[in-house]
DNA sequence: CTGTTAGCGCGTTCAT
DNA sequence: ATGAACGCGCTAACAG
């Protein structure tokens, strides 16, 4: 490792000097400024983040907080597509990313403020949290800059970028209704997720401003997951066979759905229409093809690295980035009946 | 932020005194101790890792390198799997890992030495790196702790982990001669990848223990696209029609596959079985389900944190890992004929 | 323009 | 059993 104090035994210059002349300060000369930069190509000299960040107090890192992550998150393409997006904003901008999962048992020994400050984390983005989770509280609370994805919480520090889900949401259950059906059912996930309440929200006034009445029985709970989606969705479909259209707060859930309505000899979309939500690649394949609201994750991740850094850097003008999700018509919708 | 010195400070002990106890040196005086334990809980105190790793050389810091992540990996997620796998291991060693994502730009400025002091890196896994990849050249030559995922090369300072590629693709071959194919086809994927080879290799090997020959008209290159593998197929089948059976060096490239069986008629599996690498989440809804051979990515990423922290820490034993693959045979397989 | 001094937060001699 | 002094690699205040 080749050090400050290297590159001025070598130059013959000061340490500071050789500092100054790597960070840009014009008070130095310029023949100084050419010996020392050429040195420091040659031997290759990188700045020590960390020294640095202990006394600028600035670590050019940021963390990524996501829930738990355990082997069944893999298949949660959602929270990786973010991740890719961070990745390539945060590159650009010089920073890096640590990847931070949260437990219950690590939380009974560290509060959110020792994990950023542990390692002079300057931000942090927080994704898929549950709504009661401490350290979703206490990163609100805080003065850490923080961007929060899908929760739309704005503060002095906090930011978040989502997605215009009340619209789309509005717009899939209206185009439902423009099709012919009159009863449109929906499958929420569970509770501890704020997408889940705004989702509901949303169809609840989609059916309205479609002139629809809204039915609490006509709602399903499936946790995110396909299984439960599809036993839920199976008992449902029996005791309301008026359902002809099934909106799905996840596509993972439509999958179950869709399953259920396989089991009960249902043709989809002549005897059940079926939107979801995500785009996951599945909804291309599964036959047959799945409508569904398709979000952008990876933009999501990259404008909410660009919005933490404003909020790092102060330069921020808004708290919040409202990405467009766009609806995608396949084969799993048509008009009741055919 | 509340450091040692403000410990010392409250306790009214020397900073040295409040380090020991809390390192839990034992050459302090127990009531001395509980006081300075008691303080440190109440005021939540964390170490400041960066100061620490400064003086100590040990950042509690791995690096994940992967090839360049751009919006198109989102699909991927054998790495996503990887990443929960490194990250489940890394949160219980106390550790925290930082993602880096190379780009040919980046490569330029920066060489991986300079990556690695830049954090204090402790080690790296490396991921998906192409085999001439400059990154990866230097990480094997050089001294810093480092686990290959699916590059089978070690020495003093290098480990890696893979999966019984050999056995279970001559498996899968094996498997395909007994049902009574003759024209087993193989699909490759781009020659930078050291599994393509191994794969390869694996299939011909398969061949010939099942006294079939060898012939390499029936390879073709799909780069592990879905797009690529469709076209390529799609000529390959149409002017070998004795062909009953491909197998793929990966799922995404088998779908492809599938989409030009489909496109030219060809019933899978009566006309044409189908023999997937990688069990993703898809292959269990196209259809026909597509036969595969299962990693388990997860694994792969735990273990190899697992080994590289062995390494670090010089309490290794051996520097590989096998994780064993299985063969899921699904409904994309059959006789010729049916 | 350049060097000296100081200190970020921490662990580690070496005294006492 | 405890503390003073030092240094990790770096930037910043001040002097000259």
């Amino acid at each position: 490792m080749v050090t400050l104090k290297d590159l001025a035994r070598i130059t013959g210059y000061s340490v500071t000097t050789v500092s100054r002349a790597l960070n840009g300060y014009d008070d130095v000369n310029k023949e100084t400024r050419d010996i020392i930069l050429a040195a420091a190509e040659k031997l290759e000299y990188t700045p020590n983040i960390n020294a640095q960040s202990l006394v600028t107090k600035r670590s050019k890192t940021i963390g990524f907080l996501v829930s738990d992550l355990k082997r069944e998150s893999a298949k949660d393409n959602f929270t990786f597509e973010v991740l890719c997006g961070i990745s390539e904003f945060v590159t650009e901008a010089g920073y890096e990313m640590i990847l931070l999962s949260t437990s219950s048992s690590k939380q009974k020994n560290k509060t959110f403020r020792q994990i950023v400050s542990e390692r002079n984390l300057e931000g942090i983005i927080i994704q898929g949290l549950k709504k009661e989770d401490p350290y979703l509280q206490e990163a609100i609370k805080g003065s850490v800059p923080t961007v929060l994805v899908d929760i739309p919480i704005e503060n002095e520090t906090t930011g978040y970028v989502t997605s215009n889900q009340h619209d789309s949401v509005k717009k899939a259950i209206k185009y439902l209704a423009r099709l012919g059906h009159r009863n449109i059912a929906y499958m929420n996930g569970h509770k501890h997720a704020y997408v889940s309440e705004i989702r509901y929200q949303s169809y609840k006034e989609g059916l309205s401003e479609a002139g629809l009445e809204v039915d609490e029985n006509l709602v399903c709970y499936g946790d995110y997951e396909e299984e439960k989606a599809y036993r839920a969705s199976l008992d449902f479909l029996l005791s309301n066979p008026e359902v002809t259209a099934f909106f799905c707060a996840s596509d993972i859930m439509a999958l179950g759905v869709l399953k259920a309505a396989k089991e009960l000899k249902l043709d989809v979309p002549k005897d059940l229409s079926i939107i979801g939500f995500d785009n996951i690649l599945l909804t291309q394949y599964t036959s047959p093809t799945l409508s569904t609201i398709g979000q952008k994750p990876f933009e999501l991740g990259k404008r909410g690295t660009e919005l933490l850094l404003e909020i790092i850097q102060n330069s921020s003008t808004q708290r919040h980035i409202i990405i467009q999700n766009e609806l995608i018509l396949r084969e799993s919708t048509a008009q009741p009946g055919g």
